[in-house]
DNA sequence: CCTACCGATCGGTAGG
DNA sequence: CCTACCGATCGGTAGG
């Protein structure tokens, strides 16, 4: 699924090219580098970790990457794409101002808590480990995240649903889905679509009938 | 002030005891680490950091602590006790539920927020970093904590103030006030008290009037 | 609590 | 992308 898109650029049966295998080796790397980052924290873990995960050895993750460092970005930036194009699909869709909130709270969830979602985890507990010259390529990309936010929530306070749309309230609702990472447990007790349904409910002022 | 229960331990103008002076010691390591483990993460700070911070040399801090795990379970504790102990005292006072409810979350975010008051960050991010035998100790602080704040989401509900009180409730709250910590900056637009207010406000389901 | 030290490991590089 | 390697650093210990 996540390889659909890759292979889709090269015409059916053909052999890759070499810059498509290389593109391909990176990609495995940032896939490897994202799920160890999360599992273990970027501190701890090793070059060595990443490049063994992929069948490398330790030295030759460098020729894919100028640094841990940017490594580290490479999957933060991934992580944001992957989540602002998900939300911007659930955004997307012709629904009521709830129905909307619903999908976006259900697609940002996803995007945190599916099996394997470990671009997004990593963005939101790494940040420190950034050095400040790469975070302003992150930051940019962040603001068109949160705009999507905003204008969701402006949308729901217009409807009537929610008391306030100023950035406070984006960042606490925000925290509350964030949270969700450090407590969910696939496949315990709740789904992730539960927990979605039981976000919209917590964070809308008025309650309304069922769906 | 942190200062003055250790001060009251012993009879005015007398000099501190052997064993004062060694709890002094390592309430200042537990002290230096909290600060250091939330600024640069757990990994990132070495026992030198430490060491050098209270003006000992690298192998110091072993006469005080096994390892630096233990190091990070003391400030872990310390961070759960004061939180506990703040959260009690605020949930103490005779108020109304929503006065109640604004006390908690004062006590709660200034323990988070208030310079400083870096154990209870450390407790929030660095859970990874502790191996699995210490987590018991800490788990059975965290649920005496978490259990003033289910007490606090009954009475709320049975006050008509919230709409439900169970598990997934209080983690949305939670959440929602923990991640305050990667947003706030002291001094910046909102302060501490501004903040708890929001927060009363977005958990409530009422608003009723203000105060 | 210091001095002196150790084994292990780490990010990164040269040279192919 | 591998081999071979380097300088630096780290958590921890012995012996006082």
């Amino acid at each position: 699924m996540t390889r659909s898109g890759k292979a889709a650029q090269r015409s059916a049966g053909a052999a890759p090219t070499a810059a498509q295998e290389e593109g391909n080796r990176r990609a495995e790397l940032v896939r490897a580098a994202g799920r160890l980052f999360r599992e273990k924290g970027y501190e701890a873990t090793t070059i060595r970790d990443i490049a063994h995960a992929v069948g490398m050895r330790s030295g030759s993750p460098f020729y894919h990457f100028k640094s841990k460092q940017e490594m580290l970005k490479a999957v933060m930036l991934q992580g944001l794409e992957q989540v602002r194009r998900a939300l911007e699909d659930a955004a997307a869709g012709k629904r009521s101002p709830r129905e909307r909130l619903r999908a976006m709270v259900r697609a940002h969830l996803s995007t945190i808590l599916e099996p394997g979602a470990d671009f997004v985890p990593v963005l939101l507990y790494e940040w420190r480990a950034l050095p400040d010259e790469m975070r302003a390529d992150i930051i940019a990309v962040k603001d068109r995240y949160e705009a999507i936010w905003d204008a969701m929530l402006r949308e729901l306070k217009q409807a009537g649903l929610l008391r306030r749309d100023d950035t406070v309230t984006r960042l606490f609702v925000l925290g509350a889905l964030n949270w969700v990472v450090q407590w969910y447990r696939p496949g315990e007790r709740y789904s992730v679509e539960e927990i979605a349904g039981r976000a919209v409910e917590f964070i809308l002022s008025q309650s309304g009938e069922a769906r």
